[in-house]
DNA sequence: TGTACATCAGTGAACGCGCGTTCACTGATGTAC
DNA sequence: TGTACATCAGTGAACGCGCGTTCACTGATGTAC
């Protein structure tokens, strides 16, 4: 059956990066194994250095590829108009109890930001560097520091309301982080 | 050498929940075994069902016990002014590049929220037990959403100052979090 | 208070298991002429 | 365009290793009389 053509290995590659990107959120880096991420993606575990390195560089590019995946729409909307409104809407699918639920396809820097600034320099750098980026979609008036005290505030809402234990109290809590942000952009 | 006595088993119950609670946050869950935190605690492994029944048990017991430590101080502030200033100190201090430093030591929501809700459902619970008391201590008015709104504050912007790579990166995003935090307070 | 005995905290070897990683192999792909 | 050959994507067995957990053992502790 090998060898495959050079455009198979990149939608190879690219089943590897989306089954990684879901799994590490939904399970965490941890319990995640290279041959749960490759079976997924409908492979062999053999292979899997064919295409990187090692787990930790799975995890750097995997969390890269689920920033890029979460961001990629908003950003390409134009400034102006078009720009407030995509993010007003970006907001209330952040704070939704869909996402609450979707830990595999939500936020990465909700479900792994704790684990990432665990990992060496280069994967947290990409940490960082997806802070930065999804900040500056969230920023009035072009205030960067109103963006990134937006973002930690979506952040903290979900990681407590996937703590909650009924799906009434996540609402609530959905509903404070609501409440917070809106203050966060009027008052600033 | 065995048996210890009754109060020496509790000492060493006690040393391996402080070995537990430091290792989980410093570590995550699955990068933390059994044998790390029993030579921590100065034991070996072998004695740890003695104590706990399994690992999933350990990491519950610890969680709670990491809560109690940082908040116990806080909690047995009594009502009115002291219990005001209490806060103030208490959310100054979790906003400080010491924190940011000390993940052993610090918030185990900030470090650990999200891998507890993870876990199997009594873990779990112990998470939203510990979010529930840590908001009620925040709550100005003794309004819980404002509590909340916050704790989310608050927990955000640790996981993204973890994230930073300089130190003044780290210092400008907890700068914008307390800035966050005022107006919670004030507009809410 | 002293004695005989059951208990059990802690030790260290051992268990089965799944992990990340390596490797010999296959055969279609890509390339040189 | 056809042929000969090197490349390499993917397979599946194998590697050493550390994990969570179990167990036989030790001997001081706690207890019954």
């Amino acid at each position: 059956m090998p060898r495959m053509s050079a455009s198979e290995k990149q939608k190879s590659h690219n089943r590897i990066l989306d089954a990684a990107a879901r799994l590490l959120r939904e399970k965490g880096i941890g319990a995640t194994s290279v041959s749960d991420v490759m079976q997924a993606a409908g492979l062999t575990h053999g292979g899997f250095y064919r295409h990187f390195t090692s787990k930790d560089d799975l995890v750097a590019r995997a969390f890269s590829h689920a920033v890029g995946e979460v961001v990629g729409e908003m950003e390409a909307a134009s400034p102006g108009q078009e720009r407030v409104a995509a993010r007003e809407q970006y907001i209330a699918t952040y704070l939704s109890p869909e996402h609450v639920g979707n830990t595999g396809g939500g936020c990465p820097l909700a479900a792994m930001g704790a684990g990432v600034s665990r990992t060496k320099n280069d994967t947290k750098q990409e940490g960082a560097a997806a802070a930065d980026r999804v900040a500056a979609l969230l920023q009035r008036n072009e205030d960067v520091q109103n963006g990134r005290a937006v973002l930690a505030m979506l952040i903290g809402t979900i990681v407590l309301a996937r703590l909650a234990t009924t799906s009434g109290e996540a609402r609530a809590i959905l509903q404070d982080g609501q409440t917070g942000v809106n203050l966060l952009q009027e008052h600033w």
